[in-house]
DNA sequence: GAAAAAATGTTATACTATAACATTACACCG
DNA sequence: CGGTGTAATGTTATAGTATAACATTTTTTC
């Protein structure tokens, strides 16, 4: 058994990433609708151009696009949307680069561990709770009560390595 | 034996602090004489900004301080001492904050994990072997290859709890 | 269909960081 | 010592990230 659950693995474009998508939108329309909030045009928009990718995606990117096709959108639309999004967990901010991905297990608790490879720039989202377990232990230890984690490893993934 | 080393502790206020950045300043100096880096006056100046208390620091703000007695300090200024601070692992970056504190322990290694205080704004740092060595060798397990790590809990410190 | 709430439009601005090129200070060598 | 190359800083401009504040429109609810 292992207990790390990988939510969101590299791909190295070998995926079919149209059903990517549409699961994506699926579970966010059904997490929406559980819970009672609204996945307005605008925000399925965004979410659907943040999973346009596996690579974390710049919210001025996201605007260039939508405004393609929405010339309302101003930076205050996409990050309403983005807002909106990352507080019904369908997805996580990359603090380290200032970029979103779209959440690989939207409402199943907080984020998870992030392995950022500098080479394809894709972005894996793990679940690890032997890791997860320890970080409470430590925190614990010294009386620190932990609210958020940002955990964000960059490298190289297996795909771009050498022998990978 | 505990492995988990604190590298910078919570302090909330009891400590001595003119001997805490006279400590931190006379190791930079240490580190630079014996790397061949130069810590010039800015720098210097820089560094001691950021040691000003254990909060992180903006960018910013150090900018204002030090145009106080430095009136041609522009951004650039400080971006430059910044970065040759972080180079030289004088000082660490706050992802999740966009803001700087200071290194518990100049030339020992790369950074290791910060715990943020959302209440009183403290930040220390750990260097816990353990968790690393555990994140080490998840991201074997996936054939993943750690150049560098960003590790940031927020939350609330002993200081700051009911109980604490 | 009116009132309240939620979402979006719109304009302006704050905050974070780097680019590019000019000038000055310093280190090293002869 | 003085010249020369490098490192550091000065200076101006601009790119990139994000929020504030208030107006308007859409949706919900009763």
């Amino acid at each position: 058994m292992d207990k790390m659950r990988v939510l969101r693995e590299f791909t190295a474009a070998r995926h079919e990433h149209v059903a990517c998508v549409r699961a994506a939108l699926g579970a966010a329309e059904a997490t929406c609708r559980r819970r009672g909030r609204r996945l307005t045009p605008i925000r399925r928009r965004v979410l659907e151009l943040v999973w346009g990718g596996h690579e974390p995606v710049k919210a001025y990117d996201l605007l260039q696009h939508l405004q393609r096709e929405h010339k309302a959108a101003a930076p205050a639309t996409v990050y309403r949307a983005l807002n909106f999004l990352l507080q019904a967990g369908l997805v996580h901010r990359i603090e380290s680069l200032n970029a979103y991905v779209g959440c690989g297990r939207p409402g199943h608790g907080d984020a998870g561990q992030f392995l950022i490879c500098e080479h394809c720039g894709e972005v894996a989202e793990l679940d690890d709770a032997e890791l997860a377990a320890l970080i409470a232990t430590k925190a614990d230890e010294l009386g620190f009560a932990v609210a958020n984690k940002v955990i964000e490893l960059q490298g190289t993934c297996a795909e771009c390595r050498p022998s990978g």
